[in-house]
RNA sequence: UGGGGUGUAGCCAAGUGGUAAGGCAACAGACUUUGACUCUGUCAUUUCGCUGGUUCAAUCCCAGCCACCCCAA
């Protein structure tokens, strides 16, 4: 069978070529472009600028050794075009709504799932593969999404806004292997290019940025009031509500006041119409937390959840599974009651669904509410 | 212009005649395919408002000055 593999540059993706290869499946390596700094205006808090060479030539050029090593074919595809109007258009949307969205989840959704998937259709590939840390099952007709093994490297909360016909498209070499393993594997068959490299982190196909400067680039700079959400008291100012997330503590820079103990300050809400940003007093401020929120943009890659079924839910990637119970008031979204009150659920921030390890799809948070009253 | 109080790092804030706690912020690193959180580290020795004095030794004692605050006017 023909696979198109998406080869990034990076070590999970090669070693799952390898892998891929061994199986039998006659693989074609692509390698992915979608973000042009220069074309995108990509200017401030941009470290690699004035690098002599540009870090995604230096990924594709990982990429072509890995390729070549293993004696597969390399291909590459840009689709900058397709990346700025499916998933960066709507990532500023998002966020001069005064929401934090996660651009990664609708980069699968639109580019790797979708715009690659076709790519690889029209090369006469039936499927696609991706070195992401997810397990595919399939059983019957249906596809299944589980958690990878190495629930460290877990990515299936990015999976989350893909269809079941995306799912059954595509291979995951990595679900049952830790990424102790990946870097043995790719030190035993001499994958001297990206071997050793450094797991690559930031927003996919941007990088690391300094977020702020960044968004900057994008979303003019507003200076407003911070305000402890408490006394009322204004205790600062801040350089745009837009840049902040709910839950966050560095970039406010409040000192210490008079007379009281200081134990740190975070973002519990934004007000964008009065570009008023809202702070309390300690991690563990009544209001950074909630009981209950609406869920929206559900995607489910099998059936639905049951009126009133116990599930854990992710609210970001990377933190633990948390208990709720599942409501419908209408077919279009989903209103979840918490087990406990939890910790700065942010909207515009994915949620996904799991039974144990099972994912069984995600959606968006929308609305969130602590004893009954919207906080957003 | 009488009385009282305070002046320690960007902001709070301990402190003692013997050579400057802590917190917040900031910065750096770790973690991390979102943004956060979290963790670790750094952060006053040209130094404790300034200038003198006492002392072997002063941020801490004394004097003067300056600044700010409060009360009384």
């Amino acid at each position: 069978m023909k696979v198109m593999l998406g080869l990034s540059g990076g070590v999970d993706s090669a070693v799952s070529a390898y892998l891929l290869k061994e199986q039998g499946y006659d693989v074609i390596c692509c390698f992915m472009r979608n973000w042009d700094s220069m074309a995108n205006n990509d200017v401030l808090g941009n470290p690699t600028l004035n690098d002599n060479i540009c870090p995604q030539e230096k990924d594709y050029n990982d990429a072509c050794l890995v390729a070549k090593k293993l004696g597969l074919k390399m291909m590459r595809i840009d689709f900058i075009k397709e990346y700025w109007d499916n998933v960066f258009s709507y990532f500023l949307d998002e966020y001069k709504k005064g929401r934090t969205p996660n651009p990664d989840i609708f980069c699968n959704k639109y580019i790797k799932f979708d715009a690659f998937l076709n790519f690889a259709h029209k090369n006469g590939c039936e499927m696609i593969a991706m070195g992401h840390y997810a397990k595919r099952v399939v059983i019957g007709d249906k596809a299944y999404l589980y958690k990878a093994k190495d629930l460290s490297k877990d990515q299936s909360y990015f999976l989350s806004q893909i269809n079941q016909k995306q799912l059954m498209s595509c291979l995951f070499p990595l679900g049952d292997i830790s990424k102790k393993e990946v870097r043995e594997i790719a030190h035993k068959i001499g994958l001297e290019s990206v071997m050793d490299k450094k797991d690559s982190t930031g927003v996919c196909f941007i990088g690391e940025r300094n977020f702020k400067e960044f968004l900057e680039n994008y979303l003019p700079a507003q200076k407003g009031k911070i305000v402890d959400i408490d006394t009322n008291r204004v205790l600062g100012t801040h350089d745009g509500v837009l840049y902040y997330t709910l839950g966050q503590r560095r970039g406010l820079g409040i000192g210490g006041i008079h007379g009281e103990d200081a134990k740190g300050w975070f973002v519990c809400k934004k007000d964008v119409k009065k570009n008023i940003l809202y702070v309390a007093s300690g991690s563990e401020d009544e209001h950074l937390f909630s009981d209950s929120a609406i869920i929206n943009n559900l995607n489910f890659f099998n059936e639905k959840p049951l009126e009133g079924e116990h599930l854990n839910v992710k609210f970001r990637y990377r933190q633990q599974d948390l208990g709720v119970t599942i409501h419908y008031d209408n077919d279009s979204a989903i209103r979840l009651v918490f087990d406990d009150n939890y910790k700065a659920v942010t909207p515009g921030q994915g949620c996904v669904f799991y039974k144990k390890d099972l994912c069984l799809g995600g959606g968006i948070i929308d609305q969130v509410f602590y004893k009954g009253v919207l906080k957003n």
